[in-house]
Parts: C-alpha cells; sequence; structure tokens
DNA sequence: ATGCTATTTGGTAGAATAGCCAAATAGCTT
DNA sequence: AAGCTATTTGGCTATTCTACCAAATAGCAT
C-alpha cells in the first residue's frame, strides 16, 4: 500500500467510517432536532447501553456530535449538519436504480 | 439490535462503509475529472491490482462509481458527483479543530 | 457517607475487512 | 487457435469491528 495515499485519506476514511453504521446513523438522525441522552438512546434502539456509549465515544471522538453533561446525564447534539445533506445524497442514489 | 432500525439504516450505512477507505476515496478523487483504467489506478495506489479491483467492485456496486468496458479496458468515472461535496464538509470537520 | 441513576471502560467471542498470491476469465490481435 | 494484456475471482491470513456482560466511574440526592 502506497503510504502517500493512506496519510492524504486516512482522516478523510475516518469520518466515513464514523458514519458506516445503521445505529450511529440512527443517532445522527435523532439528534438532528432534539438533544437526547445516552439513556434515551439506548431505549430508542434497543441494544446494550455500553454499545451505544461506544458508537457515541466514536461519533463524538470524530467531532460529528458534541455532548453537553447536565446533573448526571449526557445529552449529545449534532456538530455537522452537511451529514444530513450527504445522507440525502446516498438516499439519490439509493432510489435512483 | 432493533431490527427497525437495521433495516431503516443499513443500506445507508452501506453507502458510507463503502467509501470509509483510503484508498477508495483516493480512487473517487482520481477519477472526478478523467476516466482511468484499473491497471491506470494500480499503477497511482500502490497495491496489488487484485485489491485495486475488488476496491472498485465495491464501489461499483454501491454505485458511486460507473465502469465501461472499452477493448480489453475498464475505464472508470464517478457517478455521484456530491461525494465530493460531503467530502469537503469532512474536511472541514476536521480542520475547525 | 450511602444509595441511586447514568455513563464509561475492560474483556472477550464472532463476524467482517483488506491485503497478497495464484488461478480463472475476457477480449483483443496475430 | 495461440499469445498477450487487462480484469476478476477464490483462498488464505491478519487485523479490525461490534455486541454482550461485568465492573468501574461520575455525580446527584437522601
Amino acid at each position: 500500500m502506497n503510504q502517500d495515499i493512506i496519510d492524504d485519506y486516512q482522516s478523510e476514511a475516518e469520518i466515513f467510517k464514523s458514519l458506516a453504521h445503521p445505529t450511529r446513523l440512527f443517532i445522527v438522525h435523532a439528534i438532528h432536532d432534539k438533544k437526547l441522552s445516552v439513556k434515551e438512546l439506548t431505549e430508542m434502539i434497543g441494544v446494550d447501553i455500553s454499545t451505544v456509549s461506544k458508537h457515541l465515544d466514536i461519533l463524538k471522538r470524530h467531532k460529528i456530535i458534541v455532548g453537553e453533561k447536565h446533573k448526571n446525564n449526557v445529552f449529545y447534539t449534532l456538530n455537522i449538519p452537511c451529514v444530513l445533506d450527504f445522507m440525502s445524497c446516498a438516499n439519490r442514489i439509493l432510489n435512483k436504480s
């Protein structure tokens, strides 16, 4: 593997990778218009809360979302609106078949 | 895992997944303004041609790119310009730290 | 401080991914 | 047909990812 290409595109690929999971896409949509806590998201998604926390951590580390703590809840918000634009784009791809 | 969420977002996640690799992002950029064959891309990337062929297959199956055959070469073109828009968006994320 | 709720972290097993090599296929061109 | 080039496919390992459970941490509230 050519190391230069890796260097150039690795961090960009990380962004895509962080979105490349149904649960994480659901989260992005869900917090688009409403701040939600880990617990609330967990109830909506229906997997173990530790799994949800790890998904949130991935999105947070890549700055897709931002968390703010109130009492002992962490509420998450979407940091990158253009993600949703690309999701519309992706859906156009899917539907134009 | 809640099956409904999987069903709703799985295919969308596939799009992101297909772009979540440095080599595939390189390909998307490289064929943006110029049709390129598997062999040409392989020379630019520097991995085994079978690896490149598999990357191209992933992008093709998700309709990110389109291949057309001339003689015994297959030339690839970008099918989804909005991918590049999102890549700009991704880079804004990266640089705003 | 003790409990109570929310969140994160560590560990682990199973699935998926990406690379290489080798072999198969496709399709010109003699 | 036989040779040549380009591409794809199969098989195999090594690595990465994801889900669960259990345990640790954080922080309010009694």
